[in-house]
DNA sequence: CTGCATTTTGACCAACTAGTCAAGTTTTTG
DNA sequence: CAAAAACTTGACTAGTTGGTCAAAATGCAG
């Protein structure tokens, strides 16, 4: 399931036409719009297609099967979503790594909800179109983080901590605020829009966590 | 959107018969099933009806609606996912009482996932179905709790932390395992389904959270 | 400006799906 | 045990939706 033969990297790349470039950007823009609110099911074609403002045979032209669709923006998606993960220096201070990968995520948190939801969604329903990315992409990045972290609390720099869990706890806690934003907004009202929102999020998020962290006594 | 005539605890009980609950029953944890892994759209009456057994006029004898199923899950599940939340003591020992309460979420999230996915669909997709629940229900509750936290922190029984980010996180990591399981599988494997899992997991979360808003001197 | 390649679309179709209906079967009740 | 009430279902319908197709419009290289 998932295969995208056209749109992903494979074989000869094809020359793409300006038109191309702009169109097949015009229907990714409207469908991660969709998609991340009504789901994969539940967005149809003709929704998207009015949305990025051509008719649907026309954008079936760029991509043939709603499935490429859908897979072309995850796999977009998913290399952006992993970077932060990936830049956590193994040499650095630990506090101040870690530091800087929530505040980070917090930030793409808010500056890109909905692809954030498209990967909750994706994820939620038991991942049929990537689970082999988190295989063979995800998981090793993880261990390879993992390890770094467990090196951390062997040299004291933090509190006795399970990696995997306190990552967990990161992306868990990071994504909550785009993922659930319906129900923040529903409790934390008019404050969720103002300027100010997000440092106010970051610092309770990285106080709570950093403190969580910190080598003991 | 949402209006569940029949089975909300409307006006008239009207008596059910023995077969009638058996059915509904049936219905409901077949549609729990489906919604949850499917979402709403992507279940169909059909696939509920087989696997609850039974011919789809039959069950549509018995929920007139698609639609009735869905809100009738949802009106069963949220009420046993806040009994927790006002659980929480304010006569209690902080740390004691937030332990109790993560503690149970943890516990919940592996004993009913499939309510913990089908909420965070519902929640996910813009909550249509139970966005006025949440302002009318979740957020005066919330308010209420979140007072007793800020009173904890004036008292100087917790760290100074913002209560509303305290209770997201909470939810966010909690329930994180159930929403996220898929994930957490490709990355952790085999220990997922280990016995002690979940005291791992939550002996890892709470070290962290609870030493992270543990008063500091 | 001409001929070929690319792009665009109206009209259409087959598959699917929520919900209906009338006619049967089973259960309950007096 | 007979009549009424409750339950069950095969066959059907109307609306939706993913995808096709052939023909028209547009862009572009020489």
């Amino acid at each position: 399931m998932g295969r995208a033969a056209k749109t992903s990297a494979g074989a000869v790349p094809e020359k793409t036409t300006r038109i191309q470039e702009i169109n097949r950007r015009l229907i990714l823009d409207a469908a991660l719009d969709a998609f991340s609110t009504y789901g994969f099911r539940g967005t149809t074609i003709d929704q998207i297609a009015e949305k990025a403002g051509m008719s649907k045979p026309n954008l079936l032209y760029y991509f043939p099967r709603k499935q490429n669709i859908y897979v072309t923006l995850l796999e977009e998606t998913l290399a952006e979503w992993l970077a932060p993960l990936a830049d956590i220096d193994p040499d650095g201070d630990p506090i101040e790594q870690l530091r800087k990968y929530i505040t980070l995520k917090i930030s793409m948190s808010e500056s890109h909800p909905a692809a954030s939801r498209l990967f909750a969604n994706e994820v939620l329903h038991g991942a049929p179109a990537i689970s082999e990315f988190l295989t063979t992409h995800l998981k090793p990045l993880v261990d390879e983080k993992a390890a770094v972290i467990r090196r951390w609390v062997g040299e004291g720099k933090l509190a006795p901590v399970d990696p995997y869990h306190l990552i967990f706890m990161i992306w868990a806690t990071t994504q909550h605020y785009a993922d659930f934003d319906v129900q923040v907004r529903a409790i934390m009202g008019s404050q969720v829009g103002r300027p100010g929102f997000r440092e106010q999020t970051a610092q309770a998020v990285l106080s709570i966590i950093l403190n969580g962290i910190k080598p003991r006594g």
